[in-house]
DNA sequence: TTAACATGTAACCGAAGCAGTTACATAGTT
DNA sequence: AACTATGTAACTGCTTCGGTTACATGTTAA
């Protein structure tokens, strides 16, 4: 499929805002130093962070050692919330020419098909929304924990 | 989501073939024909025949006044195999460039992803299953039948 | 055997989307 | 007022897609 990486760097932006720092070095949450963990550029931190507030899972200002937050507890935000805030359109797509009308395959087949593609992709949101950053989080943490046995 | 109609077109191709015309002009399947009816480039056809014939779903040679056919029942065809035969990936992509491993949150977070991204993937897949070419057509037909109520 | 027909495939095109990057105006803190 | 971090525009290189032309190859029918 076509696929980008957004969900995967949003859920991961959001996950490394979720996590805990104020035992460590009470790490502000900076779109510079997200971007770090992520390995990439701060700009498509932004982005991220953008749409994510967009659609109410964050928060942030412009100021200087503000940071961003979550507005929910983490185990509150579902993937299929990442899903939708970062956009994620259909996962099948239609051509865009309209078949032959005349067809009698023709004629009705996408009709056919966005309806069959609605249920598909209502089963794979299901699936997203069974999971929480919360437990995204715990998982990582639990690969971090138990690596060096190498 | 990225999205290409490559799914589409093959479900509208094997639809095509699957309707039996015997009654009708005897038309021959060849990609020209089915070009017509999906609306595109006989070309594109080509090449989505080669994929469903390499994946065994239908059969077709050179020769003239040939034609293309299912190798089975329209009824056990499912969508799955369609998408398996047009070589779909996956759905979602991790970033191509790894996350900070010395990052509590990066070191594990991409084999978490995967694994979600794994179970999403087949609850789509399972419910593609449960629709076959069979009846893709039949509905399509209805709506053929029901048309010009208006 | 030969003409007709249809496939297989390479090659190219324009359009679109994506990640990455630079640059800079703007806003909030100290 | 100085500092810091965001928001966003703009540009780049890369990749993929659908569409198209062109042509060699293979198969059938006459």
């Amino acid at each position: 499929m076509s696929t980008n990486s957004r969900m995967s760097v949003a859920v991961h932006v959001l996950a490394w805002i979720a996590y805990d720092r104020r035992g460590t070095d009470k790490e502000i949450a900076t779109s510079e130093r997200i971007a770090t963990s992520v390995n990439t550029n701060p700009v498509v931190i932004r982005r991220a962070l953008g749409q994510l507030k967009a659609a109410g899972l964050v928060d942030g200002s412009r100021g200087r050692l503000t940071g961003w937050e979550l507005t929910r507890d983490a185990a509150r935000i579902t993937l299929l919330d990442v899903y939708r805030a970062v956009g994620e359109g259909e996962v099948f797509a239609l051509p865009a020419a309209p078949p032959d009308a005349e067809c009698y395959v023709g004629y009705g087949i996408h009709d056919v098909l966005a309806g069959t593609y609605r249920n598909a992709q209502q089963a794979l949101c299901a699936e997203l929304e069974r999971v929480t950053i919360a437990d995204v989080l715990r998982d990582a943490l639990a690969r971090y924990e138990s690596r060096s046995l190498a």
